[in-house]
DNA sequence: TTTTTCAAAATTGTATACATTATATTTATT
DNA sequence: AATAAATATAATGTATACAATTTTGAAAAA
């Protein structure tokens, strides 16, 4: 119901990404670009484009004699992807730091840590889905406090990998243990990083939000460890290697 | 002549990016499609799916009503994608560090820092062909050292930048006051590298990393204050904002 | 039984025709 | 004359037909 008026190539992109991501194409075969096709109710040519773009995202990967299949992904490779989502974010920071952010968006950033707040303080409890609402809002805030859109870009595609972004399954943890404990401490480290970068701290914001990053990758190692007992419906969950 | 039994997309895409490389469509106008398929004597479909490439590379972007047109690249930008390359890579070495990198892939790094040696110390001055030839090997390899395919990628992506390679107009540079010094620098850094990592400092072999991607802004702050009187078919120097 | 060869089937790569949308030009109106 | 509307033109987005390649499967040979 929301793709009308979208494009041929929109419509098979969100698709065709939300398909693989659920681990529709398991198996490493080759996946056929008439069956998808039909499977997506659009014509080869912008599903050819969509599937190329996915390669370029790295959620497919070419095959050398043709076409393209679901890329398989480690827990290495996830854990290097939430590393260095890390890494970028931290230049990011350090830049802003060194730079300077203009106050408008130094604003906007509090905005955004009041409202965290609010999200752990709410009346009953924790509220999950303001609290990844408003988390994601950050780390895209953040990116653009680089002041450089090429970092902006590269902290984008590197969130879209499977599992590696900021957001990523964090409403599935409340079975952590000291999870409400664990979001608070993360938004300690969201203050300190704005306080950083407020006071051209630039090496100690980079090495906060590199930190930061650290606690996504605990999480991912707990979501993969529990994973039999947790949903399965987390998305990229499905493209981990299980060996 | 090398042309021959490459797909129409692998000749359209190499042809595409050099033309747009040098400055071939400079003005920021939606290149026509079916103009440029003509140009390169194929048919619009590989050629949508080459600039489908082009603009996830960066060099091309989309315009919104549709179409696309080359990218424009301020100093700044230009000077991100160095600053960039030099962190990724520095996490790759970081990486190499921490992780261990066998004992066959530090041979083959020190057979290539063996090589730049003889390029400087040549019996008729410098060897330019050659020394670029050994760092880009140097640079790829110490992405293979991290460990991490995503990396990898990662560093590639941004090396393909306009003029962000560690060897861009490497051999333009001769006009430079005690360029064949800084040459001898680089190799200075290079070993230093290498050490760090053979020792698992880890952090040093970041920082020093780093630091070497710091020659290459340089160099291109020197390229660009002295546009003029070079040679100017330097590749991506076209796309360099003027102002 | 296993391997090799060859042909048929199916799949991807490419070209092109068509539909749809944006752009340019012209005409009408203020 | 300047602006707005309308039409004509040209461009991109999409579907499909065809060509080239790969894959599959069966038949023949070892």
């Amino acid at each position: 119901m929301s793709d009308r008026n979208l494009s041929q190539l929109d419509h098979a992109l969100l698709e065709l990404r939300s398909l693989v991501m659920n681990g529709e194409f398991s198996g490493g075969q080759r996946l056929s670009e008439v069956a998808v096709a039909k499977q997506l109710g659009t014509s080869r040519t912008p599903l050819r484009q969509a599937m190329d773009r996915l390669v370029a995202e790295g959620l497919l990967e070419r095959i050398e004699t043709g076409g393209c299949r679901v890329a398989t992904f480690t827990r290495d490779d996830i854990a290097d992807a939430i590393e260095l989502r890390g890494v970028i974010e931290g230049t990011a920071a350090r830049m802003a730091a060194e730079r300077g952010v203009s106050a408008e968006l130094l604003s906007q950033a509090n905005a955004v840590l009041e409202g965290i707040d609010r999200a752990i303080k709410a009346s009953n409890g924790l509220n999950f889905e303001c609290y990844v609402h408003r988390n994601a809002e950050f780390h895209t805030l953040l990116a653009k406090f680089s002041g450089s859109a090429l970092v902006q870009r590269e902290i984008e595609r590197v969130s879209m990998l499977p599992l590696a972004s900021p957001s990523a399954f964090l409403s599935e943890q409340a079975a952590i243990p000291d999870f409400v404990d664990s979001l608070r401490y993360a938004q300690r480290q969201h203050r300190a990083i704005v306080e950083a970068i407020t006071n051209h701290e630039g090496a100690r914001a980079e090495a906060l939000v590199r930190e930061h990053a650290r606690l996504a990758l605990i999480n991912f190692n707990y979501l993969t460890d529990v994973q039999p007992t947790l949903v399965n419906d987390v998305p990229g969950l499905a493209l981990v290697a299980s060996t």
